[in-house]
DNA sequence: TATGGGTGTTACCGGTCAGTAACGTTAGGC
DNA sequence: GCCTAACGTTACTGACCGGTAACACCCATA
């Protein structure tokens, strides 16, 4: 009758089924509001449709909220490995190309903090689906800066990529507080570069030299 | 009539009067188990009373949230000091002091991160009133931690002390989906003090070789 | 003894929440 | 033309939410 898709939905996604719709809206809705305060009949009629077909797409709110987040996982080590890429075989640049990234996306306009780490806030439940997707997804992101940080031939690699996490996590975080520009994410990357510079034994071909504050060093540290 | 208090909350606060009786529990409420996820009810039952003492005693539940957060960052303040006290004059030992502080919070039993970091998490509005108190928290916390760096003689004093706010943060963050024994905040004391190493000018009594790792470094560098 | 502040109790309001039932409508493939 | 799957619409449930009204009570103080 008056499923005229004129009004819909603001964003352009009017070819998309109903599920996907739903899906891309939840995942905008619960980033910028947070997954509390957005509710499911919010959700439904932001995508342009209604309750009883979210609930003919999703078992539950709890379901979607885990499926959002398994696909956020998804999306960021797409990006990761994009940022590995390029530097195959240099461990080192490899970590501060996934800094990069990282605090590009971090920095940008309307960014509010890691999704996956939002929600580890607003669902303590210990059985909700979405905990074990947090978990697993940040305890792999550890594992891998750590194993980066092995590659890179750091002595204690573990806690060199622990230093890592929580600077990366300390950006994020802090972005629901601060702004991107002025923001103290602003020098998360100056400050990685300072603790690879400290942790990372020198490298052969001497380039610059080494900076004594985390605002300078952009180079490798000469040697002994 | 049936006021026996008995059962009341099994948490030792009968001395107390009914407005402080609420507000230490709806903080320990929130703190544990979330803001959006303890309703009005819930705080007064656990304190052992009912709905209406609780609007005797705050105007709302917004209301009561901010005032918990300004406890929060009272208490914060006075630890601060308390650990900057015995170093007076020794800024990076200050640091330090502040570091170990902080971390042995984030790192006991029960903890599940940042009071004012969650809150900033789960109300997004920009008008409650829980904001401005998040927002001059975290600002004061970023100054003074670039007063400590400025005072310890680095060169770049606004990005070590944006370094530090960024473990710091992240070291609560994380412990929303790590344990406090084998985490990455177990590593975030050696991640500052490799940074220390790496961006305060060298002291003139060398006491020990440099560690490579920030495992190791527990002295300060030694000098050029 | 009288007063009044602090408190407990019950019942209620309007709103929102997640989730469901029953029924219509549309469009595409056969 | 018919069947089916996808989708829209309306109405509903039961629970909870924040917040309020009205009244009863206890106890300290004056």
């Amino acid at each position: 009758m008056k499923q005229d898709k004129v009004s819909a939905d603001c964003n352009q996604q009017g070819g998309l089924r109903v599920r996907d719709r739903i899906f891309n809206t939840a995942r905008e809705l619960f980033y910028r509001q947070g997954i509390r305060a957005v509710g499911v009949d919010a959700i439904a009629s932001e995508a342009g449709t209604n309750k009883m077909s979210f609930y003919r797409s999703f078992a539950s709110k709890d379901d979607l909220v885990a499926e959002c987040l398994r696909a956020q996982v998804a999306e960021s080590w797409t990006r990761w490995d994009a940022a590995l890429a390029p530097h195959e075989g240099d461990a080192r640049r490899q970590i501060e190309a996934v800094f990069e990234m990282f605090l590009a996306k971090a920095c940008s306009e309307n960014a509010c903090g890691c999704p996956l780490s939002n929600a580890a806030v607003e669902l303590r439940e210990e059985s909700h689906p979405a905990r074990e997707v947090i978990r697993e997804h940040k305890t792999e992101m550890r594992n891998r800066l750590r194993k980066l940080a092995k590659q890179a031939g750091a002595a204690d690699a573990d806690a060199l990529g622990d230093a890592l996490l929580l600077l990366l996590e300390g950006s994020t975080a802090t972005r629901l507080v601060f702004d991107g520009r002025n923001g103290p994410v602003g020098n998360a990357l100056a400050a990685a570069r300072a603790l690879l510079d400290a942790c990372l034994p020198p490298v052969k071909a001497p380039r610059k030299s080494p900076g004594k504050s985390p605002g300078k060093s952009s180079g490798r540290r000469a040697g002994a």
